[in-house]
DNA sequence: GAGAGTACGTGTACGGCGTACACTTGTCAA
DNA sequence: TTGACAAGTGTACGCCGTACACGTACTCTC
């Protein structure tokens, strides 16, 4: 995991992997399956991670934290989400994170069916994560971002005036000016009010 | 695309395609300058397939009918939603589609703030999917499943519970009953609903 | 009609990958 | 002392993407 948290998901073979660790690249094969069993295994740590839910309040506060507790486990680690949607099969760890989920519905007075539906809204989102269109990775000069944007003002009119708002309604000079995490919690309310409206119109 | 339509994205490699195509390897290189030159491609050739918008409705109808062609596009490729997570960067294509979209809250009468997190909540939606945390492919017997689950009900009571109620609901005898179309329209109409709420309270 | 440019395909090769299989080595209980 | 067992080793196979140098055939100009 540290050497995927430092040198990036796509760095870690299983050679690569052998080496930091000393030892020949088989030798990994005594202690996994194969390569998918050790990103499984990976996952299971990250989902270790996120907090229990807090009792005794409503289910909207205690779901929302324990998202948001998945997110900043996620975070730490910006490989997994990226792993996580390549995974097919859930491991145990991440069934016992989803039935403890549905359990929080289901105890918030959720009916089987409407936990089942959010539960199908929710998505990704429940592992911490919202899958965008494209990671607006910041890594680009702000000021050549601009540039770029102001090109594609012909072309991209619509994108280029959404640009410039976000950008001028940043506190800082430029830059992207989205907020990652106001964006996902934006998100998130939206969907738990939007289900909260559903529960109480039963 | 044909080539993974029916073999699977993993089986879609420069060597196969290649052989395919009666060529050597190499000679793809001519016309793609590698192989993720060649994915964005494929995804434009797909994200060509949306129906445009349709003028002189109201902006909720206009765009949940779009995200429905986006879909329907997307499930005649089923490799296109991996695909699509995995690229990192958009192309002329995609930004096209979503400066398109942008108009489309634009002109419904959206801020441009409450687009810019339009955008982000509806994710992936907006091509047509949404990240779920595992595709619960039916390819298994159905009875299998059911004793599957049934041996998860000490270990994921919630799980069970859940498996139970929406095999019952379903009008066949048993299998997933997991309606995706339907819970796709769930969600986007959650989404869309709440979105309606926060314009009109401004 | 000759030559040059260009579009397209070829052949070979390199360095990476995951991992099957057969093997040694170290440790510790009986 | 022995023998089981866990851990690490070495070699090898078949896949992958693709760099680079080399054909081959068509087209366009002089």
């Amino acid at each position: 995991m540290g050497l995927a948290d430092q040198e990036g998901i796509e760095a870690l073979s299983m050679r690569k992997l052998a080496h930091a660790l000393d030892v020949v690249p088989m030798a990994l094969y005594r202690h996994v399956k194969d390569k998918d069993e050790l990103l499984d295994g990976m996952l299971d740590v990250v989902v270790g991670e996120i907090d229990p839910p807090r009792s005794n309040v409503e289910w909207k506060t205690a779901i929302r934290e324990r998202i948001l507790s998945a997110r900043r486990a996620l975070l730490r680690h910006p490989w997994a989400s990226r792993v996580m949607e390549s995974r097919t099969e859930p491991t145990p760890t991440v069934l016992g994170y989803m039935d403890s989920m549905i359990g929080m519905f289901r105890s918030g007075g959720f009916t089987m069916d409407l936990t089942h539906h959010a539960m199908h809204v929710m998505g990704s989102r429940l592992m911490g994560f919202s899958q965008e269109l494209f990671n607006d990775r910041s890594d680009v000069d702000p000021d050549l971002e601009m540039e770029t944007y102001a090109a594609m003002a012909d072309t991209y009119p619509s994108i280029y005036e959404l640009a410039l708002t976000v950008s001028h309604d940043d506190s800082s000079v430029v830059g992207t000016g989205c907020d990652d995490q106001f964006e996902f919690e934006f998100g998130l309310d939206l969907v738990l009010d939007g289900l909260e409206r559903l529960k109480d119109a039963d």
